[in-house]
DNA sequence: ATCTATAACTTATACGATTCACTTAATCGT
DNA sequence: ACGATTAAGTGAATCGTATAAGTTATAGAT
């Protein structure tokens, strides 16, 4: 393989072509106001950048002025979940519109490898992190994570002393179950999470929220738990709810993985979706809530809006009142899980 | 929002502290060979690194060594897909090891935007461009990416003139019918991609091939046809095939999706996968692949592979013989589509 | 005792930009 | 007609590092 060698065009050459001083050069290309260049000038010195192909070369730029411009993301997995993506197309649309670059480091959630990202980070003198996991909950940075601008998405640390942004399960749960209530059922199984990360725990407290809301009778015999980031359990929850005496008339489910078993489930039970069991699942997955028979209504995780949040607040471009929220610690924001109808409901 | 400001310690003071010169701290650091400094010496500079908290400047670095170890990733689509996870995975791995990092931007397959990302490249001094799309097809890049080292990635110029890396459409085609064939079955229903692409032919072809080396004759109303990005067709197509008169006893689905549609269709039909139908896919989309029930059987595209391959193409880590494929036409690999069992077949 | 070679450094320059301080010529106000 | 102002630039310093070239002191060879 041949090497295509080093751009050889400095702003130099582009003087010398068009007669003028280095520093002319540096003043056209960057429109510097109170230095006054007249057109004839500029445009003898735009027609030499032209004819050499000249390109800024933006490390001595950000040498000289001490600015990198560059936002470090760090995130334990960037494969596998199709969620990475959205939360850092968020983050790089938002870098992009405030002329900043991203540089993704991954580290597959291994401490070792957190430590060393943050560290080429810090190295590329970036101008703020944003410390990324794939799903919410919490978590220990290296230390060395204070040593710049930073902030936490869809993560925590116990202490609160990062800021954050995460999603607003409670919430996302409650209105999960509203949706259901709205239609009028009353009976609602839960189909829950069995890790204790936040997520579980507040979509169960939304969904009692919303009931309690009505005035229902919370009924902890209608919730199943089981694993709900491997395959299959969603089944045997879903079979076993609808198996009992009183059966749920509604289902909410963790998650669309969880809502695919229950599909299933019914369809073993003869039981139409949305006509005998309505069903809200949780996050959106466009590959499981949009295939599925009938399009599966979900609630959409703010992956995206985090990662634009992050961005924004790393640039300081949040507001002063959306910053307070008591004290003076960090800002923890949480972004609401919009509902996505289709046809399950 | 406060600015924590700028690493100010240098070699300079890392220097003052230590009570040498700046030259002897660079060699420290960089433990260059020929110059004799005294193992004394060195830890008392090294105590002062750490001491300051001094970091090296990569920027300057890369200034003034020419090298900036810098790889640009265009991509179209850098959210919604799971693909473009393991294809960024592969590349950053592979980047990682040799000491080189990836510079990402996503153009969302907007010409301008891909104009854009090549030019900021080149500002930034990348070493090479990785040009990725999320499915395999015929792409026309920017006239300025061939200012530096690319090489695409799941796509390919139609004259050929930039190298590329792509999935073996045939051959995974071939291997996924010669799966089902192994298993005794001789009429294969096969439900296609309407989209004129590399992947609906090739895999078609494979499909033909692979019949050819059986001895069996190619029955053109075994085939359907549908778009396989929308949901719900796997379902009418399969639906369609089973009610014949002489109904398949496999299928060969165009991708996951498809096959989840076919799934849904035998369920409704009341027939069971695999004793009365055996299913292979193609993708092995995980959220679908593995959660369905029984598991689907599938080919794997090889998106971490490509990501591994166009990285060590552009460090000039693939060997000669390798590249040798007629002419001297830049190569254009191509990379198996390796069969992942599960309880389909 | 002198010369050379080596160890252990230091000095100075260059990378490619930005920017401050300075120069020169033309223009203006009175 | 004179000094002051402005237009249109130029020269040089600087950012933080790597490295070639130079310096000194000591050890070793003769």
């Amino acid at each position: 393989m041949k090497a295509k060698n080093s751009q050889l065009v400095t702003m130099k050459d582009v003087a010398k072509h068009a007669g003028v001083s280095q520093a002319t050069v540096s003043y056209v290309l960057n429109d510097v106001a109170g230095e006054n260049i007249p057109e004839e000038t500029q445009v003898r010195v735009r027609a030499s950048i032209r004819a050499l192909g000249y390109r800024p070369n933006i490390g001595a730029r950000q040498m000289r002025t001490q600015r990198t411009n560059l936002l470090g993301f760090v995130t334990d997995v960037i494969a596998t979940t199709p969620y990475a993506g959205a939360i850092i197309k968020g983050a790089q649309d938002a870098a992009r519109s405030a002329g900043k670059m991203l540089l993704l480091m991954n580290t597959d959630g291994i401490p070792d490898e957190e430590s060393n990202a943050i560290e080429t980070l810090l190295e590329h003198r970036v101008e703020g992190i944003i410390f990324a996991t794939m799903y919410h909950h919490e978590v220990q940075p290296p230390a060395t994570l204070k040593e710049t601008q930073a902030v936490l998405l869809d993560c925590f640390v116990a202490d609160r002393s990062i800021p954050s942004v995460t999603p607003d399960e409670v919430r996302g749960g409650r209105e999960a179950t509203e949706v259901l209530l709205q239609k009028g059922h009353r009976r609602i199984g839960f189909i829950n999470n069995s890790d204790s990360i936040p997520a579980t725990s507040g979509r169960l407290l939304g969904y009692q929220q919303a009931l309690a809301e009505r005035g229902i009778a919370f009924d902890e015999s209608l919730i199943r738990t089981a694993n709900a980031s491997a395959g299959g359990y969603g089944y045997d929850c879903a079979l076993d709810l609808m198996r009992r005496p009183n059966p749920p008339t509604a289902l909410f489910c963790f998650n669309d993985g969880m809502a695919m078993g229950a599909y299933d489930a019914l369809r073993k039970l003869n039981l139409a979706v949305p006509d005998d069991v309505a069903i809200v699942g949780f996050d959106n997955q466009e590959i499981i809530a949009a295939w599925l028979h009938p399009g599966l209504s979900t609630m959409q995780l703010p992956h995206y809006e985090m990662g634009v949040w992050s961005v924004k607040y790393l640039l300081g471009e949040i507001s002063e009142e959306d910053e307070k929220q008591g004290g003076d610690q960090p800002i923890q924001k949480v972004l609401p899980c919009p509902y996505v109808p289709r046809a399950s409901v």
